[in-house]
DNA sequence: GCTTATCATATGTATGTACATATGATAGGA
DNA sequence: TCCTATCATATGTACATACATATGATAAGC
């Protein structure tokens, strides 16, 4: 295949496209947190800390599609904001037992409605059907690779 | 809004859901281009470097949907590979035209049967028409914000 | 023609991301 | 019990990303 006849297909790649629209909708999420000072990524991650008792980095890794290194560096600002505790595992002292801290709580809680108003937003705009065709097309992707 | 109630609609973050996908398909192409030595971002960037004969930053910033910033970083990856070339305007010295070279074109030709292969499995996967729809989705989110 | 505003790009800093690999702990087999 | 394989996490490195700001060049008023 010559770089000229392949040009109209690579505007519709999926890498390509995935990447884009998520640079563009994660500076919107990060505007929306910005009065709190909350990344997009960090309010993802402590939301599902938030989730559990407790959560060892393997188990966030698996939950968000992440690696475990990165996990392990997303927590690391986390703990430096003083929004989660991470403690060694009782049991298997190689585990990192992960929860979030009352100030993460409090956190949160000044991060919900900001995420709110800047999601409706968005499935207003997509509609409300579409949205969730969406949702499952993400879900597919993830899956079938 | 509680966190308990909220729990189930974060499930459904679009910036969320859009990111754990993005890692997971990144890390597809970045595997189907790894035999080459090339990175999808890289891949994208260098088709839309080729695609023209001669780009500035901000020109790649609008069509990426990418920050300036981070389209000087990344050309300066493909410049130290080799694989485009950076000169100052003729007309405004400001500019920076960057242009594919030799190399450049050969590392195309050797990704293009690369992506294509790993880009069709993808749409064959979701379906034609539905994919049709998921890039419509996506374009619309980045139009909206 | 000078002064100043604006524009194009670069740099400093912080974060997000993953691969290769190291480290340290547990488990399993002889 | 000891040796070894495996497991959970951390570290080194490179790249991706964007905001705030600096730099250097052009353009716009006067």
């Amino acid at each position: 295949m010559s770089i000229q006849s392949c040009k109209e297909h690579l505007r519709d790649c999926a890498c390509k496209n995935l990447r884009m629209t998520t640079r563009v909708i994660t500076q919107y999420f990060d505007k929306a947190f910005q009065p709190i000072g909350l990344r997009a990524t960090q309010f993802a991650l402590l939301a599902d800390v938030s989730s559990r008792d407790s959560s060892t980095v393997g188990e966030l890794a698996d939950i968000l599609l992440m690696d475990q290194t990165t996990v392990t560096r997303n927590v690391e600002i986390l703990k430096k904001n003083g929004y989660v505790d991470v403690k060694t595992g009782d049991d298997d002292s190689r585990k990192r037992c992960i929860s979030i801290t009352e100030s993460g709580i409090a956190k949160l809680k000044e991060a919900l409605p900001l995420w709110e108003h800047a999601q409706i937003l968005i499935e207003k705009r997509i509609g409300k059907e579409k949205y969730r065709e969406f949702l499952n097309t993400l879900s597919n992707i993830q899956n079938l690779i």
